[in-house]
DNA sequence: CAATAAATATACAGACCTGTCTATTCCACA
DNA sequence: TGTGGAATAGACAGGTCTGTATATTTATTG
C-alpha cells in the first residue's frame, strides 16, 4: 500500500473531484482526459489505471455528485422541525442555489442531455438519483400527513424540477419563489386543515 | 438567381432540417459537419457559404426548431374552445409527445445544457424560446380569468417544464398526467368558481 | 449558345480527442 | 538500505473535429 502525505488526496480522488467540476463547469464532452489530469495534476496513466476510460470516469463523478447532493438535501431537510417546514425548506434552498454564480442547472439533468443513449450506465446513474430525490419527497409528503403522499411527490417534484430549467434558462432566480407559493398552494389543496 | 427542381429541396434547407434533427438527436457537439453534410447531401463549402461556421448552423437550428414548436403549440390551444380546456390541452398533448419513440426531452433545455456561455446567441435564441412559451402560458392565464394570471403563468409553466424533465430522464410518459393535475389544481385553487 | 452564379468533389491544415506504450522516479515499508 | 508497487513524464498512434483552398461541374438566364 502507498500511503500519502497527508495533505494532499489521492491521485483518484482528485481525478474524481476535478472531473465532477469539469464536466459541470463545461460539459461532458467539452471537456477532455487531458484537460482533466492536467487540472488534477496526474498522469495519464493514472487515470486508466482507476478508471476503464472516460466512460466510467463520468458515470464516477455523477455518482460521486450525487453523494454531494445527498448531504445538501438532507442538511436543508433536518434543519427544519415541522413536517411543512421540512418541505417548503426545499424550495427555499432553491432560491439561494439559483443565485451562486457557479449555478448552471441541474447536473444529472445536464449530463442525460449530452447522452443520447438512453441505457448506456451515466443515464441509469441520473435516473437512480431523481428517483432518489423523488423518494425523499414521497418521505416528506408523508411527513406532513398528505392523503396521496406519493401523488403529492411527483406534483411537487415537478414544479422542483421545472424552476431548475427556468433559473438556468432565463437566469431567473426568483424562479424557486413561484416553486414554493405554488408548492404551498397544492399542499393547502390536500391538507386543509393546515390553513396557516 | 438559381431555381431549384422544384422537387428537392434548398441546400441550405436541406442543411437546416438535418442540423436540428441530429443536433437534437445526438447532441450539438456529438454531432460534426463531416455528418450533417454527409446526410444533407449537401458539399462542405455550401455549408460555409450559407453560414459563418457551426455556431451560426446551431443557432439557426434553434430558432427553425421554434418556429415549428410554435406551430405545434397553436395548434393544440386552438383545438379547443373554452379558455380552461384550452389551458389544460398543453399538458394533454405532453403525455402524447412524451410517448413518441424519439421523444428526447426539451430540445432548447438541452442545446442550453451543452452551452456553458451564458450570453452566447444560441443561449440567448433558448431563453428567447422559454419566454415566448411563457407568453403563451401568460395569455392562456388571462383567458381563463385568473386574478394574478402573471404569477399563475410562472407556476404552471414550472409543472410544464418539470414535466418534460421527469419524463426525459426516467422515461415516464405519465409525469404528464401528474403535470395537469396539478395544473387543473392551481387553477382550481386561483378561480373557485370554475369548480366543474 | 454563352455568361454567370451556385453547388460540387476533393484534398488539406491544424487542432484536439481517447487511449496505449515505455521508461523513469518516487516513496513506504521491510 | 534495498525492494516493489504506485505514480510520473512524455511520446505516439489513429481517429475526428472545424474550417479553408482549389478546381470542376451544374443549372439558369440573357
Amino acid at each position: 500500500m502507498t500511503r500519502r502525505k497527508a495533505d494532499e488526496l489521492d491521485p483518484r480522488e482528485r481525478l474524481l473531484q476535478t472531473a465532477q467540476r469539469l464536466f459541470g463547469e463545461q460539459g461532458i464532452h467539452a471537456t477532455g482526459i487531458d484537460r482533466i489530469i492536467a487540472e488534477a495534476g496526474v498522469a495519464k496513466m493514472t487515470l486508466y489505471k482507476h478508471f476503464a476510460g472516460k466512460d466510467e470516469l463520468v458515470v464516477a463523478a455523477l455518482r460521486r455528485k450525487h453523494e454531494v447532493f445527498r448531504e445538501f438535501f438532507r442538511a436543508i431537510v433536518e434543519s427544519r422541525q415541522e413536517p411543512r417546514g421540512r418541505l417548503l425548506a426545499v424550495f427555499e434552498a432553491q432560491e439561494r442555489w439559483f443565485a451562486r454564480p457557479d449555478f448552471r442547472g441541474c447536473y444529472f439533468l445536464n449530463a442525460a442531455a449530452e447522452l443520447p443513449e438512453a441505457n448506456c450506465a451515466a443515464r441509469r446513474a441520473v435516473a437512480e438519483h431523481k428517483l432518489w430525490v423523488l423518494g425523499q419527497f414521497q418521505e416528506l409528503c408523508r411527513g406532513v400527513g398528505a392523503p396521496e403522499p406519493d401523488r403529492l411527490a411527483d406534483e411537487l417534484m415537478l414544479l422542483f424540477e421545472g424552476a431548475i430549467a427556468r433559473a438556468y434558462v432565463t437566469g431567473d432566480a426568483t424562479a424557486a419563489r413561484a416553486a414554493r407559493r405554488a408548492a404551498a398552494a397544492l399542499l393547502e389543496a390536500d391538507l386543509p386543515a393546515h390553513r396557516a
